[in-house]
DNA sequence: TTTAAAGATTGTATTTCTTACACTATCTTA
DNA sequence: TAAGATAGTGTAAGAAATACAATCTTTAAA
């Protein structure tokens, strides 16, 4: 803090940006808004918006969340925050970017969508995007790999039920490698944090595979910085 | 973005913060000024201030550094923005807090300073702190450990040329643990960014160590989010 | 000059973790 | 009942991390 008050000039303003993953079609997915108004008018973007006056940023985010998937209690970790004099072309905006993870069957809910202004775009093949949006999902997604990698994070992007193998999946869909069957599973389960549930899956053409649920609050478990 | 055009309120202020780390005396401090206006008058905070209209939140936080500090080109990364409503009294003001590692060498070069209005206080005896300062350096100090075991950020909190013995010290005071001599020396030799340099330590009572530099710019080497 | 004190320097054996690798089991459909 | 598809499982080799103690070099004191 200074000895001067306030600002130096206008103020900027502060916006919450929200880059919300899921897996879908076994592709890494990223939900975009079309915009219907200068500037970037018609140009896909990451849904965001000014925070309120007595609202923090996480609870603007996750409004912002709720807002576009109707879901919450889902996994939100600040990411970082952008603010070079240029990314708005209007006035000088300051936005704090977000990550989320929602579970597939959390996709979808929200019914209100106009599908034709709202996707979610493969993280791999984006459109061009608004603003500085394109660097911030570039950022989101280093952080995304990075957490997988080392942290348990991963688990939040899995149906209640799922088998070993979706897990696999979406290691290697968000990673670009492949791993060892047999090394990956031991690993999994070495964590302790999966149970094998009674389920099997059904109704496939060849040897179903079980049904593992998470067995703990895996929250704690994930933090890191 | 959304539909109305920027805030819907009156408009948050935005700071930045910056935690600026050293070793001193064999300790891990930081920097503190003393606050001369109310809000939280005679109270300790960390340097910071309002941006300017055309600069980045980044080059906001090296001339905040530079004025507190008188040295440039330090290592500098952005920590977290906090910004819930009730962290100032006065407005809302959305801080975007840094942090700054630099070098012994580096202390005290800027010399205008009215030392009691300035000092560089124990990171693990912090005194009462402004505002939620002490809640920006308690996640400072858990980025800065974990940076410290995942990468060679903690190179850049050694002077020019140094011992193998100061490099572990610095360890050891920042994650409060000690580490074998043998292993601890093969592993920061293994990492090949230091090269043993002619000279040695001098004057002391036993047997003198080699000096080491760093062999090449590690700024790449540090990258991982 | 000799000796004690203080920290510097060095290598090996053990354990733990990581990786590489291939066959059998179970279900559906033809 | 055979073929196709994916599920499920163990072991050996190599790499990395850990535990551990004696000798070296200097100054200061006896």
């Amino acid at each position: 803090m200074e000895k001067k008050e306030f600002s130096e000039g206008a103020l900027p303003s502060v916006t919450v940006d929200v880059v919300i993953f899921t897996i879908k079609d076994d592709d890494l997915k990223v939900l975009l808004i079309k915009r219907s108004i200068e500037p970037f008018k018609d140009l896909w973007a990451l849904p965001g918006g000014f925070i309120k006056d007595s609202e923090s940023l996480e609870k603007a985010a996750e409004r912002k969340l709720m807002d576009e998937t109707g879901v919450k209690d889902i996994y939100l970790e600040q990411l970082y925050t952008f603010g070079s004099p240029e990314r708005d072309p209007r006035a000088r905006i300051v936005t704090v970017a977000y990550f989320a993870l929602i579970k597939p069957r959390d996709i979808g809910h929200k019914k209100k969508w106009d599908v034709s202004d709202v996707q979610w775009a493969s993280a791999y093949k984006l459109p061009k995007l608004a603003f500085d949006h394109s660097k911030i999902v570039e950022y989101a997604l280093k952080r995304l790999r990075w957490k997988l990698e080392y942290t348990t994070v991963g688990f939040q992007l899995l149906p209640e039920k799922f088998t070993l193998t979706q897990v696999q999946d979406i290691y290697e869909t968000i990673l670009g490698k492949k791993f060892d069957k047999r090394n990956f599973r031991k690993k999994i389960l070495e964590l302790g944090l999966v149970k094998p549930s009674r389920e099997i899956l059904k109704d496939v053409a060849h040897r179903p595979a079980r049904l593992y649920t998470l067995s703990k609050k895996i929250g704690d478990i994930i933090e890191i910085i």
